[in-house]
DNA sequence: ACCGCCGGGTGCC
DNA sequence: ACCGCCGGGTGCC
């Protein structure tokens, strides 16, 4: 069994270059790595030599060895699509030169240390708090160095003997990767003469004799770290994982902590459920609940998810994920939760006596264990010394303390929100209110920090970070992110600038917590800090790779942390039997338009010859390969449907009225709203988030090499040319109608490609500045006699945090890939505040590739497998049947 | 580490 | 003895 000793190799000429170069590659595209090595060098290995017995562990190491292992995991965006190669019994050395502590079945990570002074090919072990706890053995790390670095594999570690060892422990690892990386990995280690117990040859017996561990004794928790698939437990099907992730999020109505009425400053009485989620949130941020998968055993805090356990009681988590349906009232509920639980669960002091009662509030404050909390919080603290913690809350000083205190961020797309703080707070109430936008924004910490409220965007949290932000010098006392999704990238510059806010609290408001799949909730995770998850590799370890492939156990995790964080209640929720909100009715009509006879001959000639051409790639095989080809050949199709006239057009929307250097700008100014936006966009050539991104002249993002080869195949202006124009029978014929039934009925029309007509309107889309956007809704919520009455929606502006009450009726002009895209546009004038019924009016042209659109969006509804990260051929399966069904092929 | 390894001291039985 | 053996010093990477 023993392993042969085998002294280090030296790395030949030609190893030397390539690791040079991947070095190169790795700094110039992550400066947190270099950041990583850079600190690893002076809190990794040299540490013991300037170790200091008195300094707080959480401040220095720990923090900096978690960030290090955060910044390599990111690296690896795939690790729920990889596959397990083999295990091996390795040994951890060194440990009593470090401090960190595992317990048995804990799982450990393991971080290289191509730095390290004495072996480059140093793998280092550290527990899930990032405490160091060794170094793996030498010639073992010379094969795990060589796997690592050339990102064959990710290696995994999980102790389960000899924790209490002075000098060395046994360590199982597990190595996961791509299968087409199965064989070298193999070899490799065959090279090295390291003993490898291939997957395949793989038995929960023999792994237990021969990490000597008695299978009896050995934990599920601890098991599932090793995702044991073979022998122990059955994998969820397809069908169940689905099912699962589709009820991730409902039935989330946790009533227990009862109802709470709002302070007095709330004006606008809450609803019975916006009530029971007040008591929610508050509890969640004065009750000192342990976070989720910690217990309380004898003397210790244990984690059931990792095996790791620690005597200091583990970091609460202020806050959570209020994900209430669109239109249940989570702004009013924030509001109220602002204006209610400030401090020791006081509401927060806005009379006008604004600093006399502050001022009170200090002098009579008793220095409660909480207080000590609260000012360290403040003073960006985050010690978990009480000996510290009395030091923070003395060297606070005053002014800071004090304007710090009420300050609260909320990161809005629209400032609709100060609209609401006037409507839902008592006029004598005087609330701080700052809207923090704009280039005449004041950067003021000082003048910030003394505000109630401020109010700002993602785009401008993001443009402030890394220039000397104000908003990140501020220690809020509680940050709320509004549509917290828009945040779920975490490669977007902007939510890598919301992750480094500081704040005490935390919370996510959300309708749509998870768009696309488990990823989602990553980041969600991260910014409320929920350890260990908020590190990549912990959650892509417990949560989201056992989930992919359909682990039980991973998936129960999954579902009790969303469970321990999460408030979700929807439309159909009831509270003691009565259904939340009573909103007006809704109805949706499906209006056919038909095209001309001679309309007709032209859309059908097109389409046989789109039918032959398509019909040839499905029959090939090749439909992928000339998706671009396909693409085009559709939307000419629905050009058709829309207007004949735009297939010879080539005029540009955005253009129209403007000299080429102002549609430049708006093009570079778009693109950059587009860019900011985070990965929402999709380039709808490879149908994936947009890589190298460009914009054409009509105002579309692609990959630029997508987009080339699509030229390059077409030599023709190609995809939507030009913005869709309206069916002016079917549509005006509408409006007309509507107007002469009742003048004050406002409507949305909503279309992908927004145009005017002659109509009394005003527009909403991508293109518009934040300023103009909130002047724009204004304009269309007023009631005023001469407000506009049709608003222009484009389909995508419509999807972010809109309220627009005034409008009872929605025209949608062309059916959307996305079902969710077109609900969450009704939704936002179906919701609290609608006084009609709402009607929602769908045009198709009859018999056309739209009509198939509206049933291939019907299949879709019930399927989720996007959700699930399904792999790449079933997605692209599930493509190519769209486009068949669509052909009628 | 109740090991392995190193290198100095040592040397019949 | 250019060995073996002994026992002390020592110890991650």
């Amino acid at each position: 069994m023993k392993r042969c000793v085998w002294a280090c190799p030296v790395l030949s000429p030609v190893h030397q270059i390539f690791y040079v170069i991947l070095l190169q590659r790795v700094f110039s595209c992550a400066v947190s790595l270099k950041a990583m090595f850079s600190r690893g060098w002076r809190f990794g290995w040299n540490r013991y030599r300037e170790v200091d017995l008195f300094t707080d562990r959480h401040e220095s190491s720990a923090e900096t060895l978690s960030q290090a292992i955060r910044a390599a995991a990111s690296e690896d965006p795939e690790a729920d699509g990889s596959v397990l190669f083999g295990h091996l019994q390795g040994t951890v050395v060194g440990l009593r030169y470090y401090t960190g502590v595992v317990n048995p079945g804990e799982m450990v990570g393991l971080v290289r240390q191509p730095q390290n002074p004495y072996d480059r090919n140093a793998v280092m072990v550290a527990n899930i708090y990032g405490n160091q706890v060794g170094h793996i053995k030498k010639e073992l790390a010379a094969a795990m160095a060589h796997v690592m670095d050339n990102n064959l594999a990710k290696v995994e570690g999980v102790v389960h003997s000899g924790t209490r060892n002075s000098f060395t422990m046994p360590v199982m690892l597990s190595f996961w990767g791509r299968e087409e990386n199965r064989k070298s990995v193999t070899e490799l280690m065959v090279l090295h003469k390291v003993l490898f117990i291939l997957d395949c040859q793989y038995s929960v017996t023999n792994l237990f004799w021969i990490s000597g561990v008695n299978p009896k004794s050995y934990s599920s928790t601890a098991g599932q770290a090793l995702s044991f698939k073979k022998g122990v437990t059955v994998p969820l099907t397809a069908e169940e994982l689905k099912n699962a992730f589709d009820n991730l999020f409902e039935d989330l109505m946790e009533s227990k902590d009862g109802e709470k009425g709002a302070a007095k400053a709330v004006c606008t009485p809450l609803l019975p459920h916006q009530k029971q989620a007040l008591s929610w949130m508050c509890a969640r941020e004065n009750k000192s609940a342990l976070p989720p998968f910690w217990e309380k055993r004898g003397e210790l805090y244990y984690n059931s998810v990792t095996g790791f356990s620690a005597k200091e009681i583990p970091e609460r988590l202020r806050g959570g994920i209020l994900a209430d349906d669109m239109g249940l009232g989570k702004t009013l509920t924030t509001i109220a939760l602002i204006l209610t639980n400030f401090h020791e669960g006081k509401p927060l002091p806005v009379d006008e006596s604004v600093t006399c009662s502050l001022d009170a509030l200090h002098a009579e404050a008793p220095v409660l264990l909480d207080d000590m909390d609260f000012a360290a919080a403040l003073s960006g603290s985050t010690t978990n010394t009480t000996a510290k913690k009395k030091k923070t809350a003395k060297k606070a000083n005053p002014t800071q303390s004090q304007s710090g205190q009420h300050t609260c961020i909320w990161c809005l797309f629209l400032f609709l929100y100060s609209d609401q703080f006037e409507q839902h707070v008592h006029a004598n109430k005087k609330v701080k209110v700052y809207l923090y936008y704009g280039t005449e924004r004041n950067r003021s910490q000082k003048f910030l920090s003394s505000q109630d409220v401020v109010i700002t965007t993602y785009n401008v949290i993001s443009a402030d970070f890394g220039n000397k932000s104000p908003l990140h010098g501020i220690n809020w006392l509680r940050v709320v992110l509004d549509e917290g999704h828009i945040i779920r990238n975490p490669n977007a510059q902007m939510s890598k600038a919301v992750l480094q806010l500081k704040a005490h609290r935390r919370w996510i408001l959300s309708g749509t917590p998870i768009q696309n799949s488990v990823k989602d909730l990553w980041m969600l995770l991260a910014f409320l800090r929920l350890k260990p998850f908020d590190a990549r590799e912990w959650w892509n370890r417990v949560i989201q790779r056992p989930v992919t492939q359909g682990d039980r156990a991973g998936l129960k995790n999954l579902q009790t942390l969303v469970k321990c964080i999460t408030l979700r209640r929807t439309k159909s929720s009831k509270v003691k039997g009565r259904p939340l909100v009573s909103l007006p009715e809704k109805s949706v009509y499906v209006e056919q338009v038909e095209l001309s006879q001679a309309e007709r001959e032209e859309y059908e000639l097109a389409r046989n010859d789109g039918k032959n051409i398509i019909g040839r790639y499905v029959a090939e095989g090749t439909v992928l390969k000339h998706y671009a080809d396909v693409l085009v050949i559709l939307m000419r199709l629905r050009q058709h449907c829309c207007h004949p006239d735009l297939l010879t057009k080539t005029s540009s929307d955005l253009g129209a009225a403007a000299t080429p250097a102002e549609l430049r700008e708006r093009l570079i100014e778009k693109l950059r709203l587009v860019l900011a936006s985070g990965s929402d966009e999709e380039c709808s050539v490879c149908l994936d988030s947009v890589h190298l991104p460009v914009i054409t002249h009509c105002a579309h993002v692609y990959c630029r090499p997508c987009i080339a080869q699509v030229i390059s195949t077409e030599q023709v202006p190609v995809l939507p040319a030009a913005s869709l124009q309206f069916d002016v029978q079917a549509l005006m014929g509408n409006l007309l109608r509507l107007r002469s039934e009742d003048g004050s009925r406002k409507c949305l029309v909503v279309s992908q490609f927004t145009r005017k007509h002659g109509f009394t309107f005003v527009r909403l889309d991508g293109s518009l500045t934040q300023k103009r956007r909130t002047q724009v809704i204004k304009e269309f919520q007023s009631a005023a006699a001469d407000s506009p009455t049709v608003m222009l929606l484009s389909l995508k502006a419509g999807g972010v945090g809109l309220n627009l009450t005034a409008a009872s009726h929605v025209f949608l002009m062309d059916p959307a890939w996305n079902p969710a895209a077109e609900e969450q546009c009704i939704d936002r004038c179906h919701r609290l505040g609608q006084k009609r019924n709402v009607v929602v009016t769908k045009f198709i042209v009859k018999d056309s590739v739209e009509e198939n659109m509206v049933k291939i969006q019907r299949q879709k509804q019930d399927l989720l497998e996007k959700a699930f990260g399904s792999s790449d051929s079933d997605r692209s399966k599930s493509r190519i049947d769209d486009i068949r069904a669509l052909m009628e092929l």
